[in-house]
DNA sequence: TGATTTTTAAGGTTTTTACCGGATTGACCG
DNA sequence: CGGTCAATCCGGTAAAAACCTTAAAAATCA
């Protein structure tokens, strides 16, 4: 029985790619998402053994993906494939739960290494990753923790990637109002008091892609 | 005889999930490139029929790459292939002498379909992508500007930097009025709608830092 | 359980933006 | 030299968005 994969990355030309690689292994691709939002859908569905998260997705980033894919669908193990390499992203990463962290400017190879790995139930980082994790513990490195939820997060992202408040209210089924809360709570807590200043927060917390 | 192609994009799996997906079409991936320097060096000594350019490159990107190929290799066609809609980059990509603009967020078939077109000497722009150069080939007649002034780089820094539009205009002694007519200009030029969209841009374009 | 945070929401007010218009200047072109 | 055009400047009005305040379910935590 092959190894079931979810296959989730915002560029449809790049999954379809990656697809091509891992069937070519041997691996059954059961699902494609474009962002987080339905990769966490997909996998509550279709309960593949691996979902493949690229971090930079809209609507819902990598991260969150994870979290929401460890909470409400455990069975499936989450492997990110990413070009970012700073330690920032791993340990964030590897706090949502996540199971394998590939670079994607590695060989293919890599990637189904990871998959075999995370399958067996072990785990698998790219060699600069496993450095930089190991750096950061020894230095212990303390990477300041989000004093934002998941939600405020979440309403994060989304203005950060020039959404309205009326669009983020319509994108997560909430009033208009609500979204407006969110907003300003985020403001509050980050003593950010312009859009733009909002923007710039998001990218540095690599919420969303310059 | 197959169509021979060149590709070049900075990530090592992407790349060679795009050689599979065009070895199943039956055309012949004769290099790979990881950066526009190795593209431009590659394109001379291969001779490829097509080159498939990545724009987001290290050391020369793919507009720089594109003009180099075009100059020191011009039986090779160049074909962008990335994730920007932005009207700058495609005009840019256009005067660069590229064939065909393809869009990572699209199926493969497009890309099929562009080198198919391209290399019968025609040439192929993604659908969201034709739309914008015939808009800026309407509104901009010949002289297809996608350059800033230098004021409304001053303007779009600033407005970067989280200066309310009101602050934009005390800074540089205009009315609001004004500093407001700027910022319509910038975003009508960079076909960009929401500030985020702009504070993004100008992080790209190195005038803030994020 | 009790306390706290999170998430949800609304009403009223203020601010900003979108879209319409026009004026002036200076550079370039035939 | 007159015409064109881009860059700069400014204003009004209607619509949209953001802001302020308040508050109550719901989830979480201690």
């Amino acid at each position: 029985m092959p190894i079931r994969i979810l296959l989730a990355d915002d560029h449809q030309m790049v999954r379809q790619g990656l697809r091509a690689l891992l069937e070519q292994e041997g691996f059954k691709v059961v699902g494609e998402a474009a962002d987080g939002h339905q990769a966490t859908r997909l996998a509550q569905e279709l309960t593949p053994d691996i979902a493949i998260l690229d971090l930079a997705m809209p609507l819902m980033n990598g991260i969150g993906a994870a979290k929401a894919i460890s909470q409400s669908s455990p069975q499936t193990k989450v492997v990110v494939l990413t070009m970012h390499t700073e330690a920032q992203y791993v340990l964030e990463a590897l706090r949502a739960g996540i199971r394998g962290y590939v670079l994607k400017s590695r060989a293919a190879a890599e990637l189904v290494q990871a998959i075999r790995e995370v399958s067996r139930n072990s785990t698998f980082l790219s060699s600069d990753i496993s450095d930089t994790v190991v750096d950061a513990y020894l230095n212990k490195v303390d990477v300041p923790t989000d004093t934002l939820s998941p939600r405020e997060l979440q309403v994060l992202q989304l203005v950060a990637e020039g959404k309205t408040t009326k669009e983020v209210a319509s994108l997560l089924n909430i009033s208009v109002k609500t979204a407006e809360s969110h907003r300003t709570r985020i403001m509050e807590k980050l003593d950010i008091h312009e859009t733009a200043s909002l923007v710039r927060y998001a990218i540095r917390r690599g919420l969303v892609q310059p």
